[in-house]
RNA sequence: GUCCCCGUCGUCUAGCCCGGCCUAGGACAUCGCCCUUUCACGGCGGUAACACGGGUUCAAAUCCCGUCGGGGACGCCA
């Protein structure tokens, strides 16, 4: 139990693509685990791929964890007192340590070629014995062995794994033992003299006085491993908390071909930082008594606690997310939700990138009207159709109205409506009011069978927002300068009328 | 093949460690009703789960063993 002094944590992903859900959600958790703690979250990137990573990868995934919600009090960007925080820029302290590992005779060097070693592993797998490395290597005589290296030889260096069990506690899923007939000797330092995975991260997490090791579970074999790495050096063993994967709708694990993805995807949606953080927080803890479900960011890191998470794998619902966001939208300040939203309207060309303060009021309104009904605000220049958008012909056509011109009210009610509304030249809601009370009665409609044609007149659809928000909408933005016009009710109720004449020849 | 991890409604989960309060709770989704001169939003209600088989016990979702199913690891990858 590592019980004293502070709490210190990490998230120390590859820079080799752009940030997954299930990476986020570990750095989530480390985060929360520090915040609560007041300890230190330390972000470290783990570049010794050099093929796969890339500078640009870097900067993104710090965007986009700052877009997440999520701040760190030591890394890359920010420095601090363990510097490095990019392990390629550390490469001499590994070879160090591995260095006096062999002095001590608890690493060995390993003069097998890739080749040998791949012949004994195919031969292990046909005899259904365990693939692992016979320690052939292990007997050779250290000054022997420091003979062959200086005459050239290539040599990597390998760990002595103990004979005896390996185990380690796991918050997450508490105390895990492997025999170590399953494991053989490790490598630590390549031929080329880099260090092998399992061992970078221990000696970084050891440097860096990480406590508590928050991670995916599919390092929970590699730990084994990695503890007797700590144990050779005699270095303070960390607590380890596995996270269970997340699983896409067939329960696989998640992946690209299961659509989005990454926290960038999530974003480019219009779904809320903090709708995704709520939800992600979710996926494997739930609060005790499992009755609450919103959790806003303050909220989480006071409830947070690393004992109840579920070591069980969780799959990506889609449709839960959704839900959290409509009501993160809903709840959110209203200006930034008028902002985002005239930003996804303006990203679909219905609105230009410089707005007077005349249609910034008007683009609010309409986000406004649309807002609290959208999933996530990219859905929004879609919905915005019904101001942008209005085909006549479309509507008369369209199986989704079919009902409604079905109804055998309706040609009186179109009829009626158009001959008054085509007179009124600039609608506002109480002239418009008036009419419908005419057309109500004259032709002794009411409820859908008024509604649904005149609304099909407007807007092209029987379903939409109430007139008394609509009406003022067309009106004032029809008498903007837009990208797109939007046509006012006078013009709608003209071109439906020629349509509707059209169709009845 | 061997080792490790996991297994409660369709989904996320509470309960499990410390057996009885579980007639298994909440949420998403779904279905129904109400609200609404439209549709949605919202409100109310319903359907729906302890993987299977053995033990232990007066009593098991909870403890033990086994089976089955899913995932991961076994690299001079991370």
């Amino acid at each position: 139990m590592v019980e004293t002094g502070k709490i210190r944590v990490r998230f120390a992903p590859s820079p080799t693509g752009q940030l997954h859900i299930g990476n986020v959600r570990t750095a989530l958790f480390n985060w929360l685990f520090a915040r609560q703690k007041r300890g230190t979250f330390v972000l470290r990137i783990e570049d010794t791929d050099v093929e796969r990573s890339e500078v640009r990868y870097e900067t993104q995934l710090l965007a986009d964890m700052k877009w997440l919600g999520l701040d760190w009090d030591e890394g890359p960007d920010v420095g601090g007192p363990y510097s490095p925080y990019r392990q390629s820029e550390k490469m001499d302290g590994y070879r160090a340590y591995a260095a006096r590992l062999i002095r001590e005779g608890k690493a060995y060097y390993c003069f097998c070629t890739s080749e040998e070693l791949e012949r004994e592993r195919e031969q292990a797998l046909a005899e259904q014995r365990q693939p692992i490395y016979s320690g052939k290597c292990r007997k050779i005589d250290p000054a022997e062995a420091e003979r062959r290296r200086a005459a050239g030889e290539p040599a990597a260096i390998r760990l002595k794994i103990p004979e005896h069990p390996i185990q380690f506690h796991d918050i997450v899923r508490g105390d895990v033992e492997f025999p170590h007939e399953v494991i053989g000797d490790q490598i630590i330092v390549r031929s080329g003299g880099m260090p092998i995975y399992n061992y970078a991260v221990v000696i970084d997490d050891a440097d860096m006085e990480i406590t508590h090791v928050i991670r995916g579970d599919d390092h929970i074999s590699n730990t084994p491993k990695q503890v007797a790495v700590y144990e050779a050096l005699g270095l303070q063993v960390p607590e380890f908390a596995h996270l269970s994967t997340i699983l896409g709708p067939d329960r696989e694990r998640l992946s690209k071909r299961h659509g989005a993805t990454s926290v960038a995807n999530y974003r480019e949606m219009g779904i809320l930082p903090e709708a995704l953080m709520n939800y992600l927080a979710l996926l494997g803890w739930a609060p005790s008594g499992g009755d609450r479900e919103i959790f806003p960011q303050a909220e989480l890191i006071k409830e947070f606690d690393l004992a109840r998470v579920t070591p069980s794998p969780a799959v990506f619902d889609t449709e839960k997310l959704y839900w959290l966001n409509r009501h993160y939208i809903k709840q959110s300040a209203r200006q930034r939700i008028h902002r985002m939203g005239a930003e996804f309207l303006e990203r679909a060309g219905l609105l230009s990138a410089e707005m007077d303060e005349q249609v910034t009021t008007w683009a609010a309104g309409v986000v406004e009207l649309l807002a609290p009904y959208v999933d996530r605000l990219d859905q929004l220049p879609d919905r915005a159709g019904i101001f942008f958008r209005f085909d006549a012909a479309e509507a008369i056509l369209s199986p989704e109205n079919a009902e409604v011109f079905a109804s055998p009210a309706v040609t009186k009610v179109i009829e009626a409506f158009a001959w008054r509304a085509s007179a009124e030249a600039g609608w506002t809601v109480e002239s418009f009011n008036a009419i419908m009370n005419q057309i109500k009665m004259e032709t002794g409609t009411k409820g859908k069978d008024l509604f649904h044609p005149v609304r099909v007149v407007l807007i092209g659809s029987h379903s939409g927002p109430a007139f008394d928000k609509l009406i003022p909408l067309i009106e004032t933005g029809s008498r903007l300068a837009l990208p797109v016009h939007v046509k006012s009710g006078r013009e709608r109720v003209t071109e439906f009328m020629e349509a509707w004449k059209r169709r009845a020849n």
